[in-house]
DNA sequence: GATCATACTTACTAGTAAGTAAGTTGTCAA
DNA sequence: TTGACAACTTACTTACTAGTAAGTATGATC
């Protein structure tokens, strides 16, 4: 048979690209299993729920961020190399066809979904957030970046301004994340 | 019976609504029958397809933002003051419960919206990008903004923003909008 | 008073959604 | 060789989706 959890890792990269490119509401167990060619009860075999597949991906997005984070490439990077990098994860989204990152992808659907998923977003969301603050907060105080008032503002607006841009691209040019990216970069120079 | 267009009226609120809370995935015509009591055929009746409902309402919100632009409070205004309306726009989205913008809305679902729906989600995101870049361009030259770069990138970034927060909005706390907005007008002082 | 359009309702269709119960097959361990 | 288990398939259910065809009540017009 297929190596152990060799389609349960599918069924999660192909829910997960759906996720982004059709939102929660778009796609279907039957768009999974057709693309897999397996029969629509063999994803409810791995995933019970459509709730338990939504967990599952965000969840694996978190734990990926996280390991991202601490990887020891990191802790040598300058501040502004680790703004690029984070830039860089939207950036990556847009590499797939149609794709938005996911946490706008959550936001989005946020009413929508089961409150198990819901708590997921929310604390996905305030993973990036923590993180980003703290490098905003350290880079301020080494001199390396320049920007008034408190630094989780400025992270909220930057990840505003990431998520939205990310989002935009797709009802006009994919080089508009660019131009956004460009401008947080500036408005973060003294 | 009821007033001329009451109904129709009725069903494009309605369905607008549901649209910013749900996505355009996440209402049905059962929701919108069942809400304003009157059968799902009553529906098909006013609007024989739900794409052309989808259209409906872009070209309503198309067509009231225009006449935003055009009233003629707005000319009086310094450039400063017109910023401040514009995010008012956004705020005001968020005064209904789990609201997003609609630009936001349309381009979550751009990949599974049909294509008149998709062309005028772009018309519709350009007619504020236009107006933006305007306002940015006019402020810089008369020296009420600055910032470096082009007007149109700026514009980008503005609106990135203004989406992006009110988005991240759903799965965090109703004050970020303010931050971003507190950000975006930093963004553009000397 | 007949005709006609407007604004519906009733009663359906075909298709798709998530989800389930029961049976099948290959693999491995005792 | 015999269980036992993992990983499915077959065959279904219930609920909901957009959409339609045919009929009806109401008011305005000729």
């Amino acid at each position: 048979m297929t190596p152990i959890n060799d389609t349960k890792n599918q069924i999660i990269d192909l829910a997960e690209s759906l996720l982004l490119q059709r939102g929660y509401n778009g796609f279907s167990y039957t768009h999974i299993s057709s693309a897999l060619h397996v029969k629509n009860a063999a994803i409810h075999y791995h995933f019970p729920t459509k709730t338990e597949l939504g967990v599952a991906i965000i969840q694996r997005s978190r734990q990926q961020f996280e390991k991202w984070t601490l990887h020891p490439r990191m802790s040598s990077m300058s501040f502004a190399k680790k703004l690029d990098a984070f830039c860089d994860i939207f950036r990556d989204f847009l590499k797939f066809e149609g794709h938005v990152c996911l946490g706008s992808a959550l936001e989005h659907d946020f009413n929508t979904l089961p409150e198990t998923m819901q708590q997921e977003t929310s604390a996905f969301i305030a993973d990036f957030l923590i993180w980003l603050e703290k490098l905003l907060k350290d880079g301020r105080e080494a001199g390396d970046f320049a920007f008034f008032g408190k630094p989780k503002e400025q992270a909220v607006f930057v990840l505003a301004a990431l998520q939205g841009a990310s989002q935009m691209v797709r009802a006009t040019d994919t080089t508009y994340l660019d131009m956004a990216i460009r401008r947080i970069k500036q408005s973060l120079k003294q």
